[in-house]
DNA sequence: TCTCTGCATCCATCAAGTAC
DNA sequence: GTACTTGATGGATGCAGAGA
């Protein structure tokens, strides 16, 4: 057998099944451990000795058990180690001198193959952990703020519970029948619908409307009682998930806040109840166990929640005593007593703050109930409040820190990015031999990761965003400030590294982020190759547009007529920096321009930020450059014309509008997400 | 150890009516 | 003024697994 053939030889990592499966669950906890130690090589080294003694080589499927009685055997010659170079031992393998060159061969590309394969079954479940959705108790509380705030459940009407309850049986043909002869508009589904309901329903007997009605009524009770009911400590798991659900909306906008100017991970805690796996929020947390598995109170960091307490306190002094003042970098100014947590999940006392209020979990959760009982505000007001307080506590607070720490951009922190993983591959190999052939083994490679790191040898003003040297609005020029670019293209301002100058130093003026990784990444890729000074400063007007935005995103362009090739794009996660195959340009040229009137009809419309913006339309440029010819690229200046047009003017418009609001008016809620589109 | 790809799943959107 | 309800839809995103 050939011995570069350790690949071929390789098995799925999913087909470890029975004993070798437990082992090497067994093992995944030391894996994770070593990895945070990154001292994998030795954990791996050991762990494939304790493998092979277990499991021999010879057993030609991954599947097959070991003999039986065999475990055992292993595992009382286990215990009469002490040493830890005796746990490196593969008994088998003491008999290799008496092989034949041809069966040691077999055997060490064998057991090679193996071992990559465990290694990689170790790396696939590590990786897997922090993202295993269905296993992360935690993850609804991250998660809770990117959902509906759903404040109080609403009254269904009678019809309407007879609609969700007997559309199939008894309101859905003669739907469909009404809406096909409409010619089946999709603006008046819902109306048709709604009336072929209402008509269904009237055509019911008088007994089972009634029945309806009570039914409604029913359930709108059990809502509104579930939805008080979560006010108190509760073991129901339904309660305790409404209310996970409900509290980061009003505390994490804080916490999110403060995690990114400490650089702290700062999150909510929840703890189990008792007797069941629900779990029941606390307090919020400052330390590093937040979102993850095996959560251990231990972590807690009391020096972490005193700072972010303090920053607190630096943001409350700064909004009330100094208004207009630079706010001084926070001291320590107040000491913090952090009581033990209480693992049964019961309620704790509250903390306070230093103007009297409570700044603890229960007064935010309830504050769109019991503690505004005796409010003189209107429910309606009690809302504006809410809300408008929590927005400006939340730009206050992010002005106020960045100040405190003289920080120019935001950095989003509470992704949960993992490291990359650099862990060399480790086999085990013969102890000695002379015509060892696993020396001929292809050395692992290294696979490099192509980041745009911009060069900090950038000879750009040290301004941290494109926006610095270009607001306020009314100098805006995309086409000043070209001088960091290549003069002709391709290859332009060169270093000795081979690194492009002028695209450093274009990246270097980015603004940073993990929100804005994808920028800068389809940034380099559309910059680099330089294709005119037109190019660029369209690139610049698309960066300064969407630094409008915090690199989220605020909705889709129109899909009408848009070229089939960016789904095709889009379905690669936007990863692939190769144009697609085209085959008849000039029909996609045209496509183009069909898809530009659609996106500039509505200029409320084609106003969108973010990865589902205006980087498909400046990337359909991109590719219309690069796989054009002569005659097809007769129209793409004018195109690249439009499009900057366009950035600049939609920059330009929305800049005033915000301004004007004088507020964040971001296209973001307090929490930082999209606002839906309002009813009309 | 990491990237890529196809499939699965999630989620915002739509209109109209109702309640808070 | 706004939350909430319905099912279909299209686009975005997550995930498993193959392969480099």
């Amino acid at each position: 057998m050939p011995i570069d053939d350790t690949s071929k030889m390789m098995v799925n990592r999913t087909a470890f099944t029975g004993s070798r499966l437990k082992f090497l669950h067994q093992n995944l906890e030391k894996y994770t451990a070593a990895r945070e130690c990154t001292s994998v090589l030795p954990f791996l080294q050991a762990t494939f000795a304790s493998y092979w003694r277990r499991f021999s080589w010879t057993l030609e499927e991954t599947q097959d058990e070991p003999p039986c009685g065999h475990m055992e055997v292993v595992e009382m010659l286990e215990n009469t180690w002490k040493h830890d170079e005796e746990f490196l031992q593969v008994p088998e393998d003491a008999n290799d001198d008496e092989m034949s060159d041809a069966d040691w061969v077999v055997k060490w590309t064998t057991k090679a193959a193996r071992e990559q394969t465990i290694s990689s079954w170790f790396y696939w479940e590590w990786s897997k952990l922090p993202m295993n959705v269905k296993a992360d108790l935690w993850k609804p509380i991250l998660e809770a703020p990117f959902r509906s705030t759903r404040n109080h459940p609403a009254y269904e009407a009678a019809w309407l519970v007879y609609n969700r309850l007997y559309y199939e049986d008894r309101i859905k043909d003669a739907f469909e029948e009404k809406w096909h002869a409409a010619g089946q508009p999709m603006n008046r589904r819902l109306s048709i619908r709604h009336h072929c309901a209402k008509v269904a329903f009237e055509s019911e007997s008088m007994e089972f409307r009634k029945a309806m009605e009570q039914k409604a009524r029913q359930e709108h009770k059990a809502a509104l009682r579930k939805h008080w009911q979560i006010t108190e400590p509760s073991n129901d798991p339904d309660i305790q998930y409404e209310l996970i659900r409900r509290i980061p909306t009003a505390v994490n906008p804080l916490l999110e806040v403060i995690s990114e100017y400490t650089g702290m991970t700062v999150s909510l805690l929840a703890g189990k109840a008792k007797g069941n796996d629900g779990c029941i929020f606390t307090r919020a947390h400052v330390g590093g166990t937040g979102g993850e598995k095996e959560l251990t109170w231990e972590k807690h960091d009391p020096v972490g929640w005193t700072r972010t307490v303090n920053f607190f306190a630096s943001f409350l002094k700064h909004t009330v005593d100094h208004d207009d003042a630079t706010a001084q970098t926070p001291t320590l100014e107040i000491e913090v007593v952090q009581p033990p947590l209480d693992i049964d999940g019961e309620e704790e006392e509250e903390e306070e703050k230093n103007d009297g209020t409570t700044f603890g979990a229960e007064d935010v959760d309830r504050s769109d109930g019991p503690s505004f009982k005796n409010s003189p505000l209107s429910r309606k007001n009690r809302r504006k409040y809410k809300m408008s307080t929590k927005e400006k506590a939340r730009q206050k607070l992010k002005e106020s820190l960045a100040a405190a720490n003289g920080k120019a951009c935001v950095s989003k922190v509470m992704s949960k990015g993992k490291g990359n993983a650099t862990t060399p591959r480790v086999r085990q190999r013969p102890p000695t031999r002379s015509s060892n052939p696993n020396s001929s083994f292809p050395t692992p490679q290294a696979s490099p990761i192509a980041t745009p790191a911009a060069s900090t040898s950038a000879i750009v003003p040290a301004s941290s965003s494109v926006d610095a040297c270009l607001t306020p609005e009314e100098s805006y020029d995309a086409n000043k400030d070209n001088d960091t670019m290549g003069e002709t293209g391709d290859g332009a301002n060169q270093l000795a590294d081979g690194s492009k100058k002028w695209l450093a130093d274009l990246l270097a003026t980015l603004p940073t982020g993990a929100s804005w990784d994808w920028l800068c990444r389809h940034f380099a890729d559309l910059a680099e190759k330089n294709y005119s000074h037109e190019w660029i400063a369209t690139l610049r007007a698309w960066v300064a547009m969407e630094e409008l935005g915090d690199g989220e995103g605020t909705g889709n362009l129109p899909t009408a007529n848009r070229p089939e090739w960016v789904t095709w794009w889009i379905a690669r996660r936007r990863t692939t920096t190769t144009s697609p195959p085209i085959p008849d340009i000039p029909s996609y040229i045209n496509q183009w321009h069909l898809w530009w009137e659609e996106v500039t009809k509505d200029s409320e419309r084609a106003f969108r930020l973010g990865k589902n913006g205006f980087l498909s339309v400046l990337m359909t440029l991109k590719w219309w450059r690069d796989l054009g010819k002569a005659d097809d690229l007769v129209r793409w200046h004018d195109a690249v014309t439009k499009v900057k047009a366009t950035m600049v003017e939609l920059r330009s418009v929305n800049h005033r509008e915000r301004r004007k609001r004088a507020a964040p008016a971001f296209h973001h809620d307090l929490n930082g997400v999209p606002i839906r589109k309002k009813q009309k």
